[in-house]
DNA sequence: TCCCGTTTGCACGCTCCTTGCGTGTCTTAT
DNA sequence: ATAAGACACGCAAGGAGCGTGCAAACGGGA
């Protein structure tokens, strides 16, 4: 089982925030040396508690103006429909992120696009017509408040 | 106005799937040398393209078992009322997105949890007594296709 | 109390980062 | 056509950061 205990807690909070810091940095906040950082990271990192570090570009600076939630039903729910509905999701990079839910819809989508016509193209030409959806709704995102992969670790306690 | 050339989206592309990268390996990728690799990056993060970087952390390995979809509708629609609400939603870690969409619902927030208990907490203690609220209805995810918040860079041309 | 496994801080060798500098290229004005 | 300026490049050097070895401190069980 995956041990992690309260300097492991201060870790993880820390390299969310930034995960360019420094172990020297990561000492002075979390009250160790910098030598036992750069261990507990490399355990955290091991165990895969850390599965990565990303950096964040931003949207607009680059051009997206479009985000977009896409509700999807599809044709039906045999197994083999279902892996050729991931197998198109898998390979759509606009697609950000892909679940599939209780209530209405079989799947929702998020995906970021340049323009209204990339959302088009999105739904209407590629969506819409492959074989293993049935209907499509998409919502426009008009104001993000927040947007984050943060956990909220506050709450944890060490184990 | 931001310029990207093939350079930098090269760059970019290599540092949103691996924030840590050197910039000796990112000389590599982008066949430039390291302190060019250098000097571009800082640019880049001066002109708040690369917006920062973060560690991904396993919400698996941590404990947090309930993804799920809030649909939120608000009780009014006067700037005070969305004002109360922004701000709830702020102060709530386990609240990771939210955005207001067109269509049915007024927002729509993404929310991880410990467990069912987690979830029934939040909407039922926090989000519904809330003064700003009138409705919500909320959909767990039972599955996750794909969670990045990689853009597609794949098409940008230089600019 | 003693023992053993674990965790810690420190020191050191090595890698990596950033800045200064000289060079080459492209653009613009004469 | 040419001179001058701006810009991006690679190289080199000094300084910062990284990870491992090691000995000391700590903590739980016999």
């Amino acid at each position: 089982m995956i041990s992690v205990d309260a300097f492991d807690l201060k870790i993880l909070t820390a390299l969310q925030d930034d995960g360019r810091l420094t172990n020297q940095e990561l000492a002075d906040l979390a009250g160790l040396s910098a030598s036992q950082c750069s261990r507990r990271r490399m355990r955290l990192e091991e165990e895969k508690v850390i599965s990565g570090y990303h950096a964040d570009l931003s949207s607009e600076a680059l051009g997206f103006g479009v985000i977009a939630f896409i509700q999807v039903g599809l044709a039906t729910h045999s197994p083999d429909n279902s892996k050729r509905f991931r197998a198109l999701v898998n390979r759509i990079d606009e697609i950000q992120e892909a679940y599939s839910l209780t209530g209405d819809a079989d799947y929702v989508l998020k995906a970021v696009l340049r323009d209204l016509k990339g959302l088009s193209n999105l739904v209407n030409d590629v969506l819409m017509p492959h074989q293993s959806v049935a209907h499509v709704r998409s919502s426009i995102v008009l104001d993000r408040l927040k947007e984050s992969a943060k956990l909220p670790l506050r709450e944890l306690k060490a184990g």
